[in-house]
DNA sequence: ACCGTATCTGAACATTTGTTCAGATAGAAG
DNA sequence: CTTCTATCTGAACAAATGTTCAGATACGGT
């Protein structure tokens, strides 16, 4: 016997406001374990418990999604860093922007992990934009880096490469701290703050 | 007209010496430019000159295609680093391991970008095999700083997480370095090998 | 109770995917 | 020249891809 429309319609307690959210959260995460280009849109609404065709209720398409999440991830890095209250000191602000970095992305790991590996599936548009935020966001080390060179408290050659060296440094531990391991968040922080203190120090 | 058989067969010239390794060559840039499951064999072939069925002469399928190009990477990385002649003292051999971490992967790009972000895109039988031999080349850097730190050269607290940070911060130079700009190789080993320095020194 | 709209299904679409293979030609060896 | 084999073509395959859409159901307001 067959049901005339049986199940091909609005589900219950479906809702925008509940499914968007899940629906950027469940590619999230699988992009970052699978990347971009190995993950399908039937992927993704199977693991919101949804068919394929109700994605395009909140994405244009494929690419629009994956560009979203890396927006609203370097949105709430930069809206994060602002709200800190700055040091004067180019050492104390040195040192918390160590903190707050490690931090930060140690909490999203997946969010960093996308944003740094599926920059090249981006439309060169979206590329910019994107290229945009994170310049802003490694201006403002850069910025710590060059007034402590002025004072004479670090002795940094180039502060453009020092920028990028340091950062890479702090980028790298999220490929290996795992929560509930050896060692806790401040140790890892200490740690980490000791050696990149040392790696501009005067 | 119908000539049977035109252009249906073994073309001028061909060679498995030669097309071996233009298909790995080709295959190299490729996924390193747009991710290994972003490529399809028949782009792979195209840039050869050569339908997508002939390159199945040179590997069994994708995958084993990606593997290889990993595996000859790092094996060519740590036959190159063994054939060195060490220094005994730490400092002069961390400044050697600096050098040649650079020099070396500034030459090669697109194997390490590959080696670094299609990881997850190995059976995981080939990415233990990987992964063994990643390790092997990271722990020689770790018997340099523990050395150094059993000799009180050095002051890293935890040589397992100094040893990340370290080559951590040496990959971010492939990241922006382009040669032909502002700073030439040996000014950039200079400026790293400074950072490293400092960031484990006592 | 009714109506308008937000939300989802199920099916369909044109492409593209990795892979296989019979057959055809070129090169190498005798 | 003949024979054997290495190398490639061209076509084919099933499966998977991103995306669209008419229609069906649930929700929210009146």
């Amino acid at each position: 016997m067959f049901r005339y429309g049986v199940g091909m319609a609005r589900t219950q307690g479906s809702h925008s406001d509940i499914t968007g959210p899940r629906i950027r959260k469940a590619a999230l995460g699988l992009f970052a374990r699978h990347g971009y280009a190995a993950v399908s849109m039937r992927q993704i609404a199977g693991e919101v418990g949804v068919q394929a065709g109700a994605l395009y209720n909140y994405t244009p398409d494929k690419q629009s999604l994956l560009y979203r999440l890396m927006q609203d991830h370097m949105q709430d890095l930069l809206t994060a860093y602002d709200d800190l209250t700055r040091f004067d000191d180019p050492q104390d602000a040195l040192r918390q922007f160590v903190g707050f970095h490690i931090r930060f992305h140690l909490q999203r790991p997946d969010e960093v992990f996308i944003a740094y590996m599926e920059l090249r599936n981006l439309t060169p548009e979206n590329f910019a934009e994107i290229e945009t935020l994170r310049r802003r966001y490694e201006d403002s080390l850069e910025g710590i880096l060059q007034l402590g060179h002025e004072t004479g408290q670090f002795a940094v050659t180039d502060t453009k490469i020092a920028t990028l060296a340091v950062i890479a440094m702090l980028n790298g531990v999220i490929t290996w701290y795992r929560s509930g391991g050896r060692l806790s968040l401040d140790e890892v922080e200490q740690v980490y703050w000791g050696m990149v203190r040392k790696a501009v120090a005067a």
